[in-house]
DNA sequence: GGCCGCCTCCGACTTGGGTAGGAGACGAGA
DNA sequence: TCTCGTCTCCTACCCAAGTCGGAGGCGGCC
């Protein structure tokens, strides 16, 4: 069975475009094209393609939006994000809205035919300048930074470190670790002037910020 | 000039595999071969490779050590990390460690001759298949999850709020919004009555758990 | 043995954070 | 017009947080 190609974008040349590009394609058939989100919205529910081309700058309703609710109406559907420009907010958003590649328009016809397959067979893609983007957005993200000073903590500052990262409070935090409250304050004090800090609230920030704790957290959300 | 290559593989099978495949493409060329991590950050030394196909489990030094050391010394290599599988930890941690690209032994092989030539080209490439991975791990992490009860903030609560995450004292936050320290003590209390909350440390663990203020803090890191 | 780092605990103190309750000003909307 | 929500400010009070100085027990190390 061919793979069946919604094209979304406002721009008719783009849509001629497309379909030109496509037609010579084996296994590839255009079966609808819409000039906004809503449109977009409704020929994928009445015609239920494998993939949409979707383009982001459209009236009515951009294709952030429009590409949420056809994955919310049919989740096997699969959306390529189109646009000409490699605006890292675009690659978040449409990502995070559900789409299964990001491709730009300058990218080479053969890339955007391999694009269609790609994401066709169940895989994602990325245009690669967009791939180099991203990588080092999740890089940092992913990086679980060694704070500096972390490594004056003794074991037990440590430990009480954590709890006061997870929002206990200093009686809290005797409970669970079986001391007295008084013996916590000792040491958060310490904590606070190893790290330079002034009060626990910034010592959450910190360790928020330099993702401290990212393995326990990958853990405890499960 | 042609795309030097590094090969770096415990296995003279693999790196044979390799030599093998490149050798009759146009404009890559195998410079040397690594059987160990170690022995790959010093030929990286010394023959200057543009692009660094690195195995993950190797004796003496691990592939990611290795590409950070190689990196180090090196920022304009680049490095392609080659594993069997496709695990998610390697993901995260080749990423961090500074690699391009990860392409999985399994791939076809104009795929990873295909993914060579985009790196050395400067840009990342991602196998596919960890491509999906990354996208979900990616939109994950990126999604700006709506935290519950933070809809009835008003728009000086959460503008308060936001410097409440940022570590901010009642005075400072009074300071820089030019209010009274006991009306910002008003406002704090009424948002810790909407989120039900116990006190700003919660406040700020909240934000974070549910990365409220992702796109302030991707601004705010430049 | 003596020193040192770590963990434990204490009391007393200062300060910041949070609550309670009230009040005035202003604009939007019934 | 009157009400309602929001923002502002206040006093007074309580309590958690953090500081300071001191102390004892314990184990490792010279």
């Amino acid at each position: 069975m061919s793979i069946r190609v919604l094209v979304a974008d406002d721009q008719s040349m783009v849509r001629a475009g497309f379909r030109m590009l496509l037609s010579g394609e084996e296994g590839i058939e255009v079966v609808a094209e819409a000039r906004d989100g809503l449109e977009a919205v409704a020929k994928a529910a009445r015609c239920g393609p494998t993939v949409v081309l979707m383009d982001i700058r459209m009236p009515e309703l951009d294709g952030l939006e429009a590409t949420r609710r056809i994955l919310a109406a049919d989740p096997a559907a699969r959306v390529l994000i189109l646009t000409t420009f490699d605006l890292d907010e675009y690659v978040y958003e449409a990502l995070s809205a559900g789409a299964s590649g990001f491709v730009l328009k300058d990218d080479p016809p053969e890339q955007l035919i391999a694009a269609i397959r790609t994401v066709a067979a169940g895989d994602a893609l990325l245009s690669p300048a967009v791939t180099k983007r991203v990588i080092r957005q999740f890089a940092q993200v992913a990086r679980p930074e060694p704070p500096a000073g972390y490594g004056e903590l003794t074991e037990r500052e440590r430990e009480i470190f954590r709890l006061i990262v997870a929002g206990l409070s200093n009686s809290e935090i005797g409970a669970e670790l079986h001391i007295e409250e008084t013996t916590v304050k000792t040491h958060v004090t310490h904590i606070l002037q190893k790290l330079e800090l002034r009060d626990r609230v910034q010592a959450v920030v910190l360790a928020y910020r330099t993702r401290m704790f990212e393995a326990e957290e990958r853990q405890a959300d499960r």
